[in-house]
DNA sequence: CCTCCACCGGAACGGGGGGAAA
DNA sequence: TTTCCCCCCGTTCCGGTGGAGG
């Protein structure tokens, strides 16, 4: 641990016991570079996406409605900067230029805001001052029906004088579970509420959505009307290559750290890495921030190559550890079942298998099982999160069922993350009674 | 080629919580 | 207060389904 003595220029010798924390000298100089907020004044190499994307957008210089867009790519390969960084540029470029045209450009990440409601609500968070959200004319984070929260947008977005850009960041995900009811709600916005002619004073909106997403296998899933005023322009963001990752890299550096304390070779390697698991950018500047924090801690001035090693298993320990603690008390028994059964080696497993176990751990436990049926969902949630390998497999006339694996190499670990919850610690001595047999 | 296993996964439904509006 | 609305979590029901063995 920490050394007991005060070190680097401290005058007094006892004093609080976060002193030494609070003298300690730091690699960073303006560490908010490296958050994901952070939009840089250039994007490198992603030139030829930027082109695409505002020629598609370009019309709205002129006031008129753009074509949707979807954004599509590996994480990290800069599809949400560009947006907000396009964002920021078209917003420029019409006060400048265009004085009489107005924009909205907002952010809605469909991760956070996961239902309808919650994207709609999402989209007037940003069309309403505080004092209107205070007196109650804007829409509450949650009470109003649907329809009264559309109609509400389409009053504010129905001016001639404006156009509006919506970017849904995460839709894949979110289009999958919830169904596309939101995006297509969203696309009405457009659409005049009057069709006989009545007298409105407003335009209908010209709303144009900019879409990221990470697989766009989702778009099949869209109704037909949906998809085709939505899919027809697709941007592809490819994933960097080493030297892409070290330009990105070493221009955030610069900024972020203190003079000598990072160097090239650390940003080689971090970026070297990165490259090879999939150009994930938002990674590579994570490892950076980490490793920078860990420097920091143990009171190095610069960050080395065992720095980043460290940085790189402390970034792996954290995320497994808080899904798995983050868990409601059903996955985690459903989890230790699969844990269970491989400890008594049987690594690959039927939902019958998993599905056995648990419930004797239930039992066991006290708590209170759930169908198969259910149990399957999860298993599936689970596998999402990386913490389960799980996918549907026939045996022939040994039936069609998914097979499932521990996706964590050290079953100990995860044994003793689990037992930390309520439930499960009261397991002690839980043996696994019965054996399939599978090959 | 057909059967039939052991599930898969969609659909419909509802209790219950949280909030606004009449 | 009651009524309406949205959403989470879970259940029940049920029509599929890939492929080894017949
Ligand atoms: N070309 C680039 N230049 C500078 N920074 C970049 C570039 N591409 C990505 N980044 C940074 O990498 C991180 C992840 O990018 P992001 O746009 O969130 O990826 P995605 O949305 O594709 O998952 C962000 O912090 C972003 O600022």
């Amino acid at each position: 641990m920490a050394s007991r003595t005060c070190q680097g220029g401290v005058t007094t010798p006892e004093s609080n016991i976060f002193e030494k924390y609070l003298n300690r000298g730091t690699v960073f100089q303006d560490k908010s570079v490296l958050t994901s907020s952070y939009v840089p004044p250039i994007l490198k190499h992603r030139d030829s996406q930027i082109n695409d994307i505002a020629n598609i957008l370009s019309p709205l210089l002129n006031g008129e409605g753009a074509s949707n867009v979807l954004l599509w790519g590996n994480t990290g390969t800069g599809k949400t900067v560009t947006a907000k960084y396009l964002g920021n540029q078209l917003k420029t470029i019409l006060e400048c230029e265009r004085e009489g045209i107005l924009i909205n450009y907002i952010y809605v990440n469909c991760q956070t805001a996961d239902t309808h409601y919650g994207v709609l609500y999402g989209i007037s968070t940003h069309l309403y001052s505080k004092e209107e959200v205070d007196t109650g004319i804007a829409p509450p984070p949650t009470g109003w029906s649907l329809d009264r929260v559309h109609q509400a947008l389409k009053k504010r977005l129905g001016d001639s004088k404006r156009v509006t850009v919506i970017i849904l960041d995460e839709m894949d995900m979110f289009i999958t579970k919830s169904g596309d009811d939101a995006l297509y709600s969203i696309m009405k916005l457009n659409e005049s509420d009057s069709p006989h002619g009545g007298k409105d004073i407003q335009s209908p909106p010209r709303v144009s959505i900019i879409g990221i997403a990470n697989d766009i296998s989702f778009v099949d899933l869209l109704d037909s009307r949906v998809k085709s005023r939505f899919s027809n322009e697709k941007v592809h963001f490819t994933p960097y290559i080493t030297d892409n990752l070290q330009d990105i890299l070493s221009q955030r550096a610069k900024l972020a750290f203190r003079e000598g304390a990072i160097d090239d070779s650390v940003i080689n390697l971090c970026a070297s890495t990165e490259a090879r698991v999939g150009g994930d950018a938002r990674k590579a500047i994570e490892i950076l921030r980490i490793s920078g924090e860990i420097a920091d801690r143990i009171g190095e001035k610069s960050i080395n190559t065992d720095i980043v090693k460290k940085a790189y298993n402390a970034i792996e320990r954290d995320y497994v550890t808080e899904s798995i603690r983050a868990l409601p008390a059903q996955s985690k028994h459903i989890l230790m079942s699969v844990a269970l059964n491989a400890e008594a080696g049987i690594e690959r497993q039927t939902t019958g298998d998993v599905y056995e176990t648990y419930q004797q751990l239930c039992r066991k436990t006290g708590l209170s099982p759930l169908s198969q049926r259910r149990v399957t969902d999860l298993i599936s949630e689970m596998d999402t999160q990386g913490l389960v390998n799980a996918r549907v497999r026939s045996f022939g006339r040994g039936g069609r069922t998914k097979e499932i694996a521990l996706a964590l190499p050290n079953i100990t670990n995860v044994k003793n993350v689990l037992e930390c919850d309520e439930f499960l610690s009261s397991m002690n001595g839980f043996k696994v009674k019965h054996q399939t047999t599978l090959v």
